[in-house]
DNA sequence: AAAAATGGTTATCAGATATAACTATTATCA
DNA sequence: TGATAATAGTTATATCTGATAACCATTTTT
């Protein structure tokens, strides 16, 4: 949650001026994760403006539009939101005329989501502005380096996927 | 947001059971960061739960504690939270008398926080107890593994960090 | 001395997230 | 088969985080 770089240069400076700068904090893993997550997040945010769309409903939108036919409770699940909270980003998705429900044959209760042609259209333009602008922030990377914090990240994904309650 | 690991057996199976996949999203750094962020601030959640903490108040009292005499200005843009959030934050550590607001003779509009015996002890004990837990989540990580990812994600504030709005 | 800026506060609102309770339908099994 | 349980989706509601506007007291600027 800091933006203390330069605090590195001249730590321990809280009564004089701009630099605040924490060992502790220094010290986590977590805490670094979840500052560069910040940063990404506010991007994404940007990107997806122009299309008057969020990370929750882009998301949603994407995972329509890679699985053709899923139902609510399974996108509920996919993106591990409650299936209550979902019911409002499909109905915003649907408004928009962005996907439809579908109704399932074998199954009267159920709701089968799939992207209408807009749906579809809209979700390339998006990804492709989304992947412009993490390029944009990921461009000091190098194509190794990103596969291997994507290999970490998802090592730590596994270990604590099914622990917490 | 997702918990699609084994969807990558069995990709774009959404019809039949469990198994959402993304090749769209899978192929966003963002995506990735995000998940592992949600998976380790879970864990984060349950290693302050004892102490009565969660991860704002944490971050507060341990910034207080390593930079005494802190400002709550200075506090909220460490933390990049708005000052009015940052009153409720102060108030509730006040409160637990684990810091005090005192005075800035210099200037009578200012706080400057300090934290007390109480609240420097459960500082320690709480980081040590996150310290703990993230050990758990990234035992699998080599050390040279972390300190990549570490850089990386460094990296990427620092691009970031002051481009956004 | 007047005007502008700063530190902290209050009130308020939007977004994300979690739970309980409801309906309609489907599945279970005695 | 018929009662019961479970599931899919919905509504209503509460909490938490995050952001903005407006305010008071004080300091700084001019």
């Amino acid at each position: 949650m800091t933006r203390a770089e330069d605090a590195k240069l001249e730590p321990n400076k809280a009564q004089s001026g701009v630099s605040q700068y924490s060992e502790t904090l220094d010290g986590l893993f977590g805490y670094h994760l979840k500052r560069a997550t910040n940063v990404l997040q506010l991007d994404l945010k940007h990107a997806l403006k122009p299309f008057d769309l969020r990370m929750l409903t882009y998301t949603a939108l994407v995972l329509i539009v890679d699985n053709p036919g899923l139902r609510q409770s399974q996108l509920a699940e996919a993106m591990d939101v409650e299936r209550p909270n979902m019911v409002v980003i499909i109905d915003t998705l649907e408004n928009r005329k962005l996907i439809i429900r579908d109704r399932v044959p074998t199954d009267r209760r159920a709701y089968a989501l799939n992207a209408t042609l807009a749906g579809r259209r809209l979700c390339e333009k998006a990804t492709m502005a989304v992947k412009q602008h993490e390029e944009r922030l990921l461009h000091q990377l190098s194509p190794e380096m990103r596969q291997t914090v994507i290999a970490a990240l998802t090592l730590i994904r596994k270990v604590g996927g099914g622990v917490a309650p």
